[in-house]
DNA sequence: TATAATTAAGTTGTGCACAATATAATTGTT
DNA sequence: AACAATTATATTGTGCACAACTTAATTATA
């Protein structure tokens, strides 16, 4: 295993960089939606799932309360979300999309198909990447288990 | 390419939960060096070559002054690094470690061995990882490039 | 050689990300 | 039924990350 401590051959390092350069590259095309990065992901998980807990959305992104409370405020200031609690346990919020954010999605389409062509990226790389990034979130979930 | 808007079958989710997931291993790694993630990169890249200039710095990094100006602040009131202006031009800063910062470097050098037992990674796909992530930035840097 | 353009670093403001804590609702236990 | 433990959300405080702007030093150019 690398064990020198050089920037370049740490994993954790490449990773790091790659993922805050591919928010950069997202940018651009989430600001026509008024969207931030942060913002989509939440979209996204509203866009197939209305009407989902924000707990359980938090689990999906893997984000806490404190990250999310000031973030959902954000998106119903936009307009694009409604808070309802639920009536069957009132410490529960359920999260749903106004005309507005619903309509969204029609725009958001396009952002995934865009992405790729800037990456030019053909769809077995795509997929052998995913299944990369998938395993690597495989092993830290199992060790974080096994800890607990 | 996948055009459906689902969380999990989007690259950009992936190596986004990815990142934080690895960072969040190496914060109680970290945690005994006083050092948060950021800081611990700084500090690699100043244990490679140390009298670096900041610039240069944030250029290895991805970060700016207004990411890195505060940062390196943090260091100098722990004790690590050291700020000189350069003679031959004051505009630039000149990064060196305190004896404090050079010798954690002892300590640090047993990080990456501890996060590679915590993943369980052989080396061969450890290697193959690397590329993979080298391979997604090429794409980005190929793509700004391009574009300008 | 004035002065315009560029460069390096710092500052301000916004929005994550997360730990620690608080509050209120629900569930479990005696 | 009373009360302890748990759960969902919100708040506070710290530290990134970055855009936009400011300041000071250097370089280019008219």
């Amino acid at each position: 295993m690398k064990s020198s401590l050089t920037l370049e051959h740490q994993i954790c390092f490449q990773l790091y960089t790659a993922s805050k350069e591919l928010t950069r590259l997202y940018r651009p095309i989430l600001a026509p939606l008024n969207l931030t990065y942060s913002q989509y992901l939440v979209m996204l998980v509203l866009w197939e799932e209305e009407g989902i807990d924000l707990k359980q959305v938090g689990e999906r992104l893997t984000l806490d309360s404190g990250t999310l409370s000031p973030l959902v405020k954000r998106l119903m200031q936009i307009g694009y979300v409604e808070k309802v609690r639920a009536q069957d346990d009132e410490r529960r919020i359920v999260l749903t999309l106004t005309d507005s954010g619903r309509a969204l999605r029609e725009q958001a389409e396009d952002v995934p198909r865009q992405v790729s062509g800037m990456l030019k990226i053909d769809e077995a790389t795509y997929v052998a990447y995913m299944e990369m990034l998938i395993d690597i979130k495989a092993r830290l979930k199992a060790f974080g288990e096994q800890q607990g």
